[in-house]
DNA sequence: GCCAATTGTTGACAGTGTCAACTTCAGGAA
DNA sequence: TTCCTGAAGTTGACACTGTCAACAATTGGC
């Protein structure tokens, strides 16, 4: 019983891109999901980097969410698959309705880039903002949010619309401005942050050992 | 170049359980995507007739939005194998970095579900809400918050912040006086909404053409 | 220099979507 | 009645997939 494909990916593709036989991947990994889940993590970290930079850049709790927001759709936007990959959840089959818990162990960068929102909306309500809510609740909410906004832009799911599919820091502002938190005040300052330089993901298709640039520590798999 | 699997979901499986040869289902759709498609169309039909129950129990077009976003998250929690299917997209190719627009082409009842959304915000705006914003950044944001929800609650992605993963009305209320129109007012009376009885999608399991009850129309390939 | 681990290979196996060719069978026209 | 046509279902192939097993080459430490 093969836990399907969840992604235009196959390992033998990615063998051959590589110039390599197809078992040679199966000695960096345990196996397709484990790959995967390799890159999921990548995804994250590099994820949480970006909101922790938008967040660090304003001492101001309002602004520091806007820019969190914006990193977070431009993160998307950006790396359209990773962020697909990274919330995907490998499906279950159609007996139980609800996803075993197996497949809810998040990678622990995850944990943090929310724990970023989370903090960011604490920072909101020791200035007074969000009064007697629950902060994880807003948390959630915001998350969310994002979370559609994200894949709704990444999949291309707003063009029927004719509502066009770039991320812009004007149509950000529009959306953000429905935000409660910043029905008040206008746009900061138009969140125009340097984008960070992206380290490419390209690799020189020339160091022998071909599939090392790949693996992540000892595969170990302890099945 | 196969078009890639999205889900735990296989023709030859699906003839299995029908006790019918591999083959027979491909007489009934042209293939494994168009098959898919039609799960998909269903769902959205239901799912209209859901938010359009949803809307109409109010004349009242806040109390209607705030049934319609419950109707929303309830369709999510009660089908959501239907759901992530209908909001699923055949994923992509590596090369391109955007979905092509032939993935983007959506089932009719798609979009008549967005414009019940649209309609019911464009009826607030007209006793006052949202003043000066457009319908359909209103439309969209509240559109990818609900999307972000029910896919956070359909895919349990909750459940790791301790936040349980099954709506109830109270649940929603807390996330709906986020939302800038019911910031001012307490929920309205408490959502609960008898729920449709859903027409059961198990077939008798005799009926000769064991296929039939699956097919729509002639499958007329037109390739 | 030997040994063990790492990295690679080829070959198999069961599973998949789909094309092609075949049989059955029901129903209408002659 | 016979004949024909189309729908429904069949078996058999093909290329593809993930993964297991067994083997070869290389490399670093003793």
């Amino acid at each position: 019983m093969v836990a399907s494909g969840q992604l235009d990916f196959s390992m033998r593709d990615l063998a051959r891109r590589l110039g390599v036989s197809h078992q040679a991947p199966y000695h960096h990994f345990a196996g397709r999901e484990e790959l995967l889940g390799a890159i999921r993590e990548d995804g994250f970290q590099e994820f949480l980097s970006d909101l922790r930079r938008a967040r660090e850049a304003s001492p101001n709790p309002r602004t520091a969410l806007h820019r969190l927001g914006y990193a977070y759709l431009e993160f998307a936007q950006r790396r359209p698959h990773h962020y697909r990959l990274m919330f995907s959840v490998p499906a279950s089959d159609g007996t139980t309705a609800h996803t075993p818990d197996s497949a809810v162990q998040k990678p622990s960068a995850a944990a943090d880039s929310f724990e970023e929102l989370h903090g960011c909306i604490r920072d909101l309500q020791s200035v007074g903002q969000y009064p007697g809510r629950s902060s994880l609740d807003v948390a959630v909410a915001v998350w969310a949010w994002s979370h559609g906004l994200a894949l709704l832009l990444s999949q291309g799911q707003l063009r029927w619309l004719d509502y066009g599919d770039r991320l812009t820091p004007e149509l950000f502002d529009r959306w953000a401005a429905l935000l409660p938190t910043a029905g008040s005040t206008a746009n900061p300052e138009h969140t125009e942050l340097p984008r960070p330089k992206g380290r490419s993901k390209h690799r020189p298709a020339g160091s022998p050992p071909r599939l090392r640039a790949l693996s992540r520590g000892p595969s170990s798999p302890n099945g």
